[in-house]
DNA sequence: TCACTATCCATGACATGTCATCTATTGAGA
DNA sequence: TCTCAATAGATGACATGTCATGGATAGTGA
């Protein structure tokens, strides 16, 4: 198994293992991982958003995460309404009772940052690791989103990390072609 | 956005770009990546395994992958029968149409990992993002699989990441606890 | 021999990501 | 004004991971 290989696996079991453990976090809540991505993304937002806005800033990319969306609204913590200067859009924001909950998984999983943070391996090998993981996913929707969620919450950390061009043409982005 | 924060959905974002990828270059095999990863494990084996090894072996890990080697069964791919010494235990191998998509997938996997290997940041960031990772699902059931998988395939190499408890009583394994 | 525990596997139900198709609405240009 | 393209969102179908339950079989110890 090459080292690339290893690290394929690597991502999918740190990302499975760190999924349920998170999941185990919220869900006392009631809610799922992909649903909390979603609150701490409208509980950051300045005003409502679309949904194609909000897909634009979940790394659970899914372009229009309809079904996901509604699931909050079902559950009553998201209202969302047509945009009346545009037909097309749904503008959606937290309830009353959504931002409660968002604060709630806000805490949550702040605690568990702190408790992931005390078994990480010590040194500077984090800061390699997520400058490594910036750059691999950084031409994609998904390392967009994320940059965008960052300059959002902490403009001056952002900056430096913000990478140029936009997606270029309709749908998935191309892989990048070599160095 | 602290780092911890980040770091998760890094690898979120990480496991999905590259599952997305690898679903592209399977997809003309009629392969998913979980069915991928099945042929991996059986391609490797020196035996017919049961469904409670071959989920031992896999990073994607369900304990007993029922359904998904069930649809490569129904594939046509992998052969099962109930062991006549132990009647609970379903005994599966790679049929003769198994081993060769098998050896194609594995193929297309080697080429996937060579394209990966020539864009992916230069320098020993990746074999410290491999320690890291590495040491993070140590103690997790896909953690352990993985390890259990390098060592099959090549004994020597593994034999410096060999982690040493088995996995405590039944279910997941714990978190760990702290340092 | 028997009762109980453990193991293996199948299946139900749910969440959600992916890919595709479709409807409704808006924008652009002739 | 009208046609066509683009956009936004909903929905269908499928794959698969997660959590749980249940049936069949084997192991253990009294």
């Amino acid at each position: 198994m090459d080292v690339v290989e290893e690290l394929r696996y690597l991502v999918l079991a740190a990302q499975r293992e760190g999924a349920r453990a998170l999941a185990d976090v919220l869900r006392p809540l009631g809610l799922t991982p992909a649903q909390g991505e979603v609150l701490a993304v409208m509980r950051t937002a300045d005003a409502a958003l679309s949904l194609r806005e909000i897909g634009e800033r979940l790394v659970c990319e899914t372009g229009s995460p309809s079904r996901l969306v509604t699931s909050l609204v079902a559950a009553g913590l998201i209202d969302g309404a047509r945009d009346p200067a545009d037909g097309r859009v749904t503008r959606l924001s937290l309830t009353a009772a959504g931002r409660q909950v968002a604060a709630r998984a806000h805490a949550a999983e702040q605690d568990f940052h702190r408790g992931l943070a005390a078994v990480l391996p010590e040194g500077d090998a984090l800061d390699v690791v997520v400058g490594f993981l910036r750059e691999i996913v950084a031409a994609s929707p998904s390392g967009r989103a994320l940059s965008r969620r960052r300059a959002e919450v902490e403009p001056a950390a952002a900056a430096g990390a913000v990478d140029g061009p936009a997606e270029p043409g309709p749908g998935r982005s191309p892989r990048r072609a070599g160095r």
